[in-house]
DNA sequence: CGACATTTTGAACCTGTTCAAAAACAGTGG
DNA sequence: CCACTGTTTTTGAACAGGTTCAAAATGTCG
């Protein structure tokens, strides 16, 4: 369902239909939007990106943004709230392939095939702004900035994989989760929150299957962190105590 | 070094410079176009596709296309030849992220921050095309067809690396190395080559990195199930004995 | 407050790793 | 062509990290 909401408004319950006009806030004035847009656009330039997102679009907690097979109509900009994306097999196993924040894009993966070819799901209540693709598409042939800033987002995206690829491959429990929060931390920082504690969005199931790791051993593995005076857990509350040997954790493994 | 080809030479060794009018030959006519490029395109655009491509290099057995932290300028279509691509850790651990085969693409890390994020190694004497990205992105404004298959591409290395996190965080030695083998014929016979037997260009090490298991694993593993009639073993080379029991080992694990 | 989901912790188990050594193979130069 | 060297592959046996199964504890939401 599409929803209308205002700059500053938290997620609605039901604003019903307001006009489109009502829903067009400017990309230029948003408080993510050096996460999203390119820099160095001129005047006019920044107009026409503003046009680009005609809907704002609720999701709850729980709720798909969208599912894998679903048309590919748009590209989504998180605006507030956490996302994950998930893979889902035949014979039902599940793989959690990204966690997403605010400023951060989902979507890119149905490009592929015109579908897509992921579930996303929202673990919070959460408000993205819809990209529709094709005039994404139109005005990136009209703004070479534009086109060059999302070539460099889909880019970021693979070289980010390639580094899941490392960790699922090469560490062990303990790294994986280390470099999983300190990630998540290092994030949560560039959006202005502290670079010391972090609240999860999501369960320990939901990282363990991110981190190819079971939901009992990043208990843990959590556990032990704490015990060890790397970090405090407070259920989902994770304070960094110890950024240090965190990061030593990752970088230097003594295997 | 960048060496000049003839359409049908195989690389060869001491051409020295020749005129970059004879380097071009027309992507139109190459053998494995199909992959490359966009269909449908116009007789005019074919022919500025074709200016797309000014060099050729080859790429020796061993030796890289681009390292880790050059500066990004082009992007490599795969002509002849097999690479490997391969991210390597500060403290020494490295991951195989990838093989690409002739008609894949291979740099499109590069983009995310102008220097490439990973290593591209050659596994046998290889030959690619040199597309530089400037250019590319020049006539894609042009081209919506082009940038649209461009945008594709992109869309599919992020799709086929969330196949690989699930294979990495989800299966067991004997399902990945199914996997692998069943996705390493299906894209030589989509080249014309057989669908029942492939010659492996890369180690057991190698292929033990991109898959999360040791090499003895991998060396272990093609044995077991080749004594259980799955494939039969004769150094690099592999038959496929079974694929339907091979198929279903990577769908519909019992696990 | 009560029902349900999530998290923690324990103990036995299993898959893949590690270490080691032999066998097979590939490339080099005589 | 063959001997020689270094690399790759195979195979064995002991080991370890993470999983599985189970049960209790804690938290969340209607």
């Amino acid at each position: 369902m599409t929803v209308a909401n205002t700059v500053t408004s938290r997620p609605c319950a039901d604003s019903e239909k307001r006009l489109l006009s009502e829903v067009r806030v400017a990309c230029s004035q948003c408080n993510v939007r050096e996460l999203c847009l390119p820099v160095g656009l001129t005047q006019e330039e920044l107009q026409q990106v503003d046009q680009l997102v005609t809907t704002r679009r609720t999701v709850r907690k729980g709720e798909p943004l969208f599912l894998n097979g679903d048309p590919f109509t748009s590209i989504y900009a998180i605006r507030t709230g956490v996302f994950k994306t998930r893979l889902t097999t035949l014979d039902g196993r599940d793989q959690v392939t990204g966690f997403q924040i605010a400023g951060e894009l989902v979507g890119l993966d149905g490009l592929s095939s015109n579908r897509h070819a992921c579930d996303a799901i929202a673990l919070e209540d959460a408000e993205v702004c819809v990209i529709p693709y094709p005039r994404l598409a139109e005005l990136a042939l009209k703004i070479p900035g534009l086109q060059r800033h999302f070539h460099r987002l889909m880019s970021r995206e693979i070289v980010r994989e390639h580094g899941v690829m490392l960790l699922l491959a090469n560490m062990r429990a303990e790294e994986r989760i280390a470099a999983f929060l300190l990630n998540l931390v290092r994030r949560m920082q560039a959006r202005g929150y502290s670079d010391r504690e972090v609240v999860l969005r999501m369960t320990r199931e939901e990282i363990g299957s991110y981190l190819g790791l079971k939901l009992e051993t990043v208990s843990r593995t959590l556990s032990r962190m704490a015990e060890e005076g790397l970090i405090s857990v407070k259920q989902r509350r994770v304070r960094i105590e110890d950024p240090e040997r965190l990061r030593a954790l990752v970088e230097n493994s003594t295997r």
